[in-house]
DNA sequence: TTATACGGTTTGGCATACAATTTTCGGCAC
DNA sequence: GTGCCGAAAATTGTATGCCAAACCGTATAA
């Protein structure tokens, strides 16, 4: 789906990269294949800003700044177009995809859509000590909370929601919502700096801790859905 | 050598057209890109079963085949790889996807969520229009089974999911969907030739159809997901 | 007979060279 | 000064070549 494309960015600017956000690196199969290791370099670099959202990548010199030939890279840049992290133009080469306030309301639907089952399927067939390990990533995440470390606090959500998902069991399903959400990094990034509402945040993880807790898949599905409803309110009123 | 570039055969001799599913050639900008045309190509063999599950992608002799060199053809292997309808092996190529029962399982799974989020967003979001195309749709596919005709049913069939999703207008969900769908196309496609149950799924979809036609988002999400957990026992059950 | 070592052949991985298209920019006309 | 046209430069798209790793068959030794 072409996004805007042009467009040079949704949310604030963000030039300055002093800041880091850290590459997820959840990588397949990096150590291998030059393109393998390619591609998630390409996606550390857009997570953390380094090709910033709408610039070009111009082939050539990418290729002489990461020391490989332009072949590898390019097989790369189509992975990263089917991610839909870039996009391509016809005969003008590739830009960094920055995704619209409309894009990013698609996005949530369809990842609320998905960590509710992920929810459910974590309760159902989660066994005790995948559960425990959530539950034990809760509660560091709340001491990040009580720190005001915002950026522990950042990770710990991103594994939280990711370990649910995985709990479940459903190989596609955690690989589609891994893809999506990659899609959302940097904005969930940018959105998280911003304390907004961080004790609702807060409190709704409080009481997916307790359905998990307490196996209750049908009330874990409908918090999980309504706590992305909640990122979509906090993104969609910082938008301005 | 200079064979003016691009050639205008894009379509290849097809050598044993016995049985062919028939393909959905929904690609994104076919016409344009050597890589988009051979990418489009290579789904549409894997789908009609001229590329066989399991068997190896020898690069230089498809490239030969298609008349085009290896790097594009390289580059479209890396895009369905992603797409994971092939699966690359670490120095040895491609090959393509055999997904086994529990990837299917999986990918309905996933599917039926989302396209019960598309029956909700078609009702919420889809106009009388959009809605009376798909009702017509049904009708079509209902004489496609009073007439017996399986192939004319099953493209029918698919197409109505596919227009529901449409309807509710989130781009991400369509192209999700379309991506996870094309996973199952062969294995629907050859469990769509048994007539098991067939008249069962005729029913749901009569349901289906009423709860669209009375804007029950509720009603129509719950009978999505129950129609694609029938699919899954027809595939399951005929697995053996 | 079986296991294993070895060399030829095939195949994929990467780099480089060439062709085609787009962009840039200088010059000229208005 | 503005706008259009064209050639040069830059960039992407495609083809080809070289190298290394994996496969296969044979032969040799235990």
């Amino acid at each position: 789906m072409a996004t805007s494309g042009i467009e040079p960015r949704v949310l604030v600017e963000h030039d300055a990269p002093d800041t880091l956000p850290e590459p997820p690196n959840d990588n397949d199969l990096a150590g291998r294949l030059l393109v393998s290791q390619v591609a998630s370099k390409l996606r550390d670099m857009i997570i953390q800003d380094e090709l910033k959202p709408g610039s070009r990548i111009r082939e050539r010199q990418l290729s002489e700044r990461l020391n490989v030939s332009r072949t590898p890279l390019r097989e790369a840049i189509r992975i990263l177009v089917s991610e839909r992290l870039v996009q391509s133009l016809p005969n003008r080469g590739a830009v960094v995809a920055s995704p619209d306030m409309e894009e990013v309301r698609q996005l949530l639907q369809v990842l609320g859509t998905l960590e509710a089952l992920g929810g459910q399927l974590a309760v159902e067939a989660g066994d005790d000590a995948r559960i425990e390990e959530i539950l034990a990533l809760h509660h560091e995440m709340l001491s990040a909370y009580y720190r005001k470390d915002k950026l522990a606090y950042f990770k710990l959500n991103q594994a939280i929601h990711k370990s649910i998902v995985a709990a479940g069991g459903n190989a596609v399903l955690i690989d589609t919502h891994a893809q999506l959400n990659a899609r959302l990094y940097r904005i969930r990034y940018i959105s998280n700096q911003r304390d907004d509402r961080w004790h609702e945040a807060v409190e709704q993880h409080e009481q997916i801790a307790d359905a998990l807790k307490a196996r209750d898949a049908g009330r874990l599905a409908v918090l999980m859905r309504d706590h992305i409803g909640h990122t979509w309110v906090k993104v969609h009123s910082a938008d301005g």
